[in-house]
DNA sequence: TACTATCAAGTTGTCTGACAGATTGTCAAG
DNA sequence: CTTGACAATCTGTCAGACAACTTGATAGTA
């Protein structure tokens, strides 16, 4: 690793000018997975740098998932820039449709499970008022975005922020995938309402009761019988 | 904002701790994008940590595009999330690494009910391939990538490919954190290799008699007794 | 009144020094 | 060979200081 020119020191904050090095140092092939970067005492003092500004990037580089710190060893390099968990792609087909609702199948019924486990007074009111407030929506047309909440207010509940923000980026997806139109209404709103009503309410029901397994069970009766009604909407 | 209970203190790094309670006040809703956030002074102050730890989480909510600084003025929320998933951050705590557990559980679970309905003979062979390889390989020690392959030889019967993928990464995402020496070895090879002969025999048995509810139970029961395995593993 | 310049207060970016907690390697004793 | 003690090293955190920048208020001028 060398020093830097002036000329690169002057164009960017003295962070990112860290970071750009050990990023550089990290993608010259110098090192392999598992091998311990400089420490940030060497990193000082080859870039001229102060300590503050050296573990601004490895914190940076650790957001990335590009390194590791321990405490007393060292930064190691992980196994590489790690894709992220999936891509979200747009939906483009059926079964491209299908593939993702069994994705949030799988997540939306371990939280509930979990929130049926951890969830205190406080988020089941939550969840009823959020069911409300969907309800109140669902009179005056669609509602995706207050059944978003409806679900993200369970996932809140299940204590884990993973698979939380997972949940909310999966319902905005769908959310949009409908908003291109692809659905038709053949469904009448109090008809709607009904379903929903008794379906959200059997989930929140057995949340509130901290029955793990009668919770999973509802929302995936929910969401299967939710994609039924999708997939009967769309023109084949 | 409020403060932090000392539970929740004593178990995160004081950075993350930070971390942690500014993207709860991000997804309060209290804030719309480009809204300005506290100020360091007053995080500092509000967290009770200090001004390098509140920096160490803002550098990473930078990071992940959710804040953006300007010197003088204050830190930003930004226009919204990115459109990934879940970032698969560094695992930086015990806590987490439950949170990713939990999250693998959901989809490994489904992912064997799946593979249980949709597994053609061939996909059993070649789960069983990989369990008679992952035997080799556990009489020579750690065989992670191995145990990776018949997880992954499971999701391809799963005909889900966003499921598929996921689980690979969160997988390596698992053998990158075990690989960096958090975890001490305490059982024997011929102790592991027994356990693990039992447990993924009750999966792909399950999912070669096609019955779903048993692959998925014998899943959890196996991603549920290796976390507390790992958990044990680890020094408190 | 509108515009410009100045200044104080506040904010982030960086530096420095110190200490805490954890890791690693060495050495001595049993 | 194993165990324990210890020193050196490393990251994590804290505190204080200063630099560079922003923002809003105020005064001066046209």
């Amino acid at each position: 690793m060398k020093s830097m020119s002036t000329a690169t020191r002057d164009q960017f904050s003295r962070a990112e000018q860290a970071y750009r090095h050990v990023l550089e140092f990290i993608e010259s092939g110098q090192l392999a997975a598992g091998d311990r970067l400089p420490s940030e005492a060497e990193l000082e003092a080859q870039l001229g740098l102060s300590r503050a500004s050296v573990r601004e990037a490895l914190a940076r580089l650790r957001a990335e998932g590009r390194v590791q710190s321990r405490r007393g060893s060292g930064s190691f390099l992980t196994e590489g820039r790690p894709a992220e968990l999936v891509r979200l792609s747009t939906i483009t087909s059926v079964p491209e449709l299908i593939e993702w609702h069994e994705f949030r199948l799988a997540l939306e019924s371990e939280v509930a499970s979990l929130a049926a486990e951890r969830a205190t007074d406080e988020d089941v009111a939550r969840m009823r008022a959020a069911q409300e407030l969907l309800m109140e929506r669902l009179s005056a047309g669609a509602a995706s975005r207050e059944d978003a909440a409806f679900h993200r207010a369970i996932a809140t509940a299940s204590r884990n922020r993973k698979l939380e923000d997972a949940i909310a980026a999966l319902a905005n997806h769908v959310i949009e995938w409908a908003r291109m139109g692809q659905v038709k209404r053949v469904m009448s709103p109090a008809e709607r309402r009904e379903i929903i009503a008794s379906e959200h309410g059997e989930i929140v029901d057995a949340i509130a009761a901290h029955n793990a397994e009668r919770a999973r069970s509802a929302v995936r009766r929910h969401l299967l019988n939710g994609r039924a009604r999708l997939l009967s909407a769309i023109d084949p």
